[in-house]
DNA sequence: ACTTCTTTGAGACTCATTCTCAATAGGGAA
DNA sequence: TTCCCTATTGAGAATGAGTCTCAAAGAAGT
């Protein structure tokens, strides 16, 4: 796996131990670009005959959360899904109400604009979150 | 009570039932400006010595949601926090990651341009979310 | 290999919210 | 006003995502 070292070093970094569960759920989260959530996570690795525990993939993913490899989302619908950060820009999303696409956005006016509303404010900002939520046109989806 | 013919009215429109409990929660979301969530409002009901029972609480709570009546928060902290929409004007939240004071703000031009990134993906937005979570500068603020 | 300290697995537990179902009560019709 | 139909309510059980506990397993420095 391409994310060996950098999973490696990080948890190195930080007095955190390098483990096969933790590489897999990492490679889990990175192999797919599906915002899967915790159960998703889990069951993909059962699955592939990689024995990790429930809870062990929910502290992974806190692990990871908390080192800036991957981000949480929350859309909304009662549970957490996860995509990777590393290497990848900065985006918000679109989601479609019916079908659940989910389409990735950045502004960059936006970002600046919401920057400065909150220094206005006296807050500075830590993390943000964007959705957007409608019906879209896909010929798929069950939008009538 | 002043929302009363609001609330009877759009429920009679909906052949839903005008009830003591339905006007009580309506009340006491309209009441506070502090985007309580369902247990607060429970318990502020309770304390004034009016019997409403948590299953109503929340069964109202979707009534007035569905209805338009109320916007539920998802502030990312495991409860949903619900506020009074009639009569107040679109915003967005900003809030403090240390006291969770929450500020509220509106921005045309974002507005104007999430609309039409949506349209450029093929989307009709519904609603949406945007929430800046950061520091605050607030002096009574736990933050160092 | 030895030791120390972290991580893991299995299942119990938490907590917000939803569900169940019998009892209650709107509200239109007579 | 009373009757009837059906929606609503209350109390507590159930749900489900996520967290915790604790003994056993396993990193990793020496």
């Amino acid at each position: 796996m391409h994310n060996t070292n950098t999973l490696k070093q990080i948890l190195h970094k930080k007095n955190l131990r390098y483990t096969q569960q933790r590489q897999e759920v990492w490679d889990e989260i990175c192999a797919s670009d599906k915002h899967q959530d915790a159960e998703n996570i889990y069951n993909s690795l059962r699955k592939r005959q990689i024995n990790v525990s429930r809870a062990t993939v929910y502290r992974t993913i806190h692990v990871l959360v908390k080192n800036n490899l991957v981000r949480r989302l929350n859309l909304d619908d009662g549970r957490s899904r996860f995509e990777n950060k590393i290497g990848i820009e900065h985006h918000d999303h679109i989601v479609c109400l019916n079908c659940r696409k989910i389409i990735e956005f950045m502004d960059e006016t936006i970002e600046k604009r919401q920057t400065r509303i909150a220094k206005e404010q006296g807050f500075e900002i830590v993390r943000h979150v964007h959705q957007l939520f409608g019906r879209c046109l896909d010929e798929k989806c069950p939008n009538k």
